[in-house]
DNA sequence: CACTTTTCCCAAAACGTTTTGGAAAAAGGA
DNA sequence: TCCTTTTTCCAAAACGTTTTGGGAAAAGTG
């Protein structure tokens, strides 16, 4: 009784260092060896029924946690998962990137795992802080978001045997773990409803090339035309710039209306609706009415806009969680090639999808 | 030069960990004790500066970094800071939330220090992130953001004397650090300078109640009317909600304007821009030229639109890298009462700031 | 030269776990 | 009963650092 008080209660100057309880302390109390306390908690058969019962209730009275740095260090695994955002990138909008990393974190989480979080101005401090993870053993596994075409990250990682997934994919010919979505099929999927409509000038505001997302994008529009046996045109594509896309897509909307035969449908990333809105509205056009517009990524704005924007919508709390499964299997040891897993995603028709007028 | 080799190159069909070397084998190269490899790599004085010198030298050689979980088992701490965001509160708008923890992160990364991110739904889930990350020995101090009026957080970390330091302030007596915006001199600048441009009726769209930062908003703005000789109108001040800023603001914008004598300028945080731009339009108002408006927090957006947006600017990458500074001291065992810092908020005077017309 | 001080290095312990390789006690089988 | 198997526990080693507490050699001092 006195010896549990101590322990627990009082404080010896040292405030919050006191008020802990490690396994000699605990294997003490009850009278066992360090050995038989760990592996009573590990769930071990070689600890009987009773002496396991009466050493996790006095786990849970002591209030005892392993300490998780000495078990990584015998363990020989940091149980930590490294992610670096480039918040330049304005990949950062809103809900999506938000949720992704909510999946991934809550994941982690569940697993006994951390997450560790770089924050890299450009793509050079990216690697940087990358290359601290990993050399630093500072991780057991990286996880990787908005991919470029060529992206010197995976090169790196796949030299030297480091497990990843990434969200996304890129141009690499050795296998490697990612968890993507169907931008391609999201597109076509839209230009098709367009075309159904009886949409004939649909137009494509695209990210910017370098990035690999466009790329699906682009090709599910061009497959989305092809299907609806319209013509592709390349007046009506038009790609806006990552680093201001508000701006970029407001200029761009302006160009694509001095068309002699303008659109009558524009397909574009959420990211890019507020120069999309503005342009139009200078033009004296209505969207939804005047011209229909479906938005990739189910951002807030498309919800509280009037009209409500029609979007596409990918799960990227589920695809989070998906990742950090994969990471989990590749720091096992698994094959990374055998995780290519390619996500739908739907499509929410709300004001903006409307036929031509 | 054999050994050399086969320590740092050569694979053991462990792939990634055959790469690395440890304190014990880079010693046996130099044919140095372990000890004195340690502590030549830290300076000491008690080792000749020609071995300092070769060691160092050995170590970038061959790519020598300590393992930090070892260290960190012998010193006894985590090197780890904690931080958990909750993203339906919809703070994580845009850049001001993205800069602090930039700031944040840089500066944790130079003392060679990692940010391990929890991600939590609800204050619930923030509180269980929070102590699973305090109790579970997993980091060596807390940030925290997002501050409420009244914060079981601070409450919980204050009883049991763990390191924290908060972005933000809340009603609390003991002493504890902080790094606040002075978001009440900043709504009295705005104001005063709103009525020395002749503006009479100015309204606040506030914060909700609860968060502790909407109170020194409208402290600042009643001393910037008092300042400036104006009358308090209670039907001039609303609050939007957290939950939901851009519709709220919408229908407290139209709310306004409603009154027989209607503000001819507007206070508030930036957050709800979109539904005051969107109320506005619906009456047929233009911002700037009808109604003046200031924002808090310089967001993409009010860079972007035109007219562009008149703002309060908060030093959000500075004020993270003190807050990082500052609990770096705390963690060595200064008192924290020393530690609360005001920091002034910059005006950024645009378009939307015109006299009444 | 003898003594003290300084310089330079190291063996051993420690941090708090988990794993390894038994060993004693209990149970089962003949 | 005696031998084998199973059950239950534990001492010691290991993970890779840093710190402690010297100790030997070199340099300085009288």
């Amino acid at each position: 009784m006195f010896l549990e008080q101590s322990g627990n209660r009082i404080g010896f100057g040292e405030g919050f260092k006191s008020m802990t309880i490690n396994l000699k302390q605990l294997s003490k109390l009850l009278k066992l060896s360090p050995t038989t306390v760990s592996r009573a908690l590990a769930d071990y058969s070689d600890v009987s029924a009773k002496t396991r019962a009466r050493v996790k209730q006095m786990a849970i009275q002591q209030g005892y946690q392993p300490n998780p740095v000495a078990r990584r260090l015998q363990k020989g695994k940091t149980e930590t998962i490294g992610i670096v955002i480039t918040p330049e990138q304005n990949y950062f909008s809103d809900t999506f990137f938000i949720d992704l990393l909510s999946g991934i974190s809550n994941q982690i989480t569940r697993a006994g795992y951390e997450l560790i979080l770089g924050v890299a101005s450009d793509e050079e401090h990216e690697m940087q802080s990358m290359r601290r993870m990993v050399e630093g053993k500072r991780v057991d596994g990286m996880i990787l978001t908005l991919i470029r075409e060529q992206d010197p990250r995976v090169g790196y990682l796949l030299d030297r045997d480091f497990p990843f997934v990434l969200y996304g994919r890129t141009r690499e010919t050795r296998p490697y773990a990612f968890v993507d979505m169907d931008g391609k099929q999201a597109f076509e999927k839209a230009c098709t409803y367009l075309a159904g409509l009886g949409h004939r000038r649909i137009a494509l505001l695209n990210g910017e090339p370098g990035f690999m997302f466009p790329v699906g994008c682009r090709e599910g529009y061009e497959s989305g035309l092809f299907l609806s046996g319209l013509e592709l045109d390349p007046d009506l594509i038009r790609e806006w710039k990552h680093k201001d896309p508000s701006q970029s897509s407001y200029r761009w909307t302006l160009e694509l209306f001095k068309n002699d035969n303008p659109p009558t449908a524009i397909l574009f990333q959420t990211e890019a609706v507020n120069g999309i809105f503005k342009g139009l509205d200078e033009l004296d056009l209505q969207p939804g009415k005047d011209v229909a517009l479906i938005g990739y990524d189910d951002l807030e704005i498309a919800r509280i806009h009037r009209p409500s924007l029609s979007v596409l919508r990918p799960q990227a709390r589920e695809a989070g969680q998906r990742v950090v499964n994969i990471l989990m299997e590749v720091i096992k040891g698994e094959d990374p090639g055998k995780f290519q897993e390619i996500h739908q995603v739907e499509m929410v028709i709300r004001e903006t999808s409307l036929p031509p007028s």
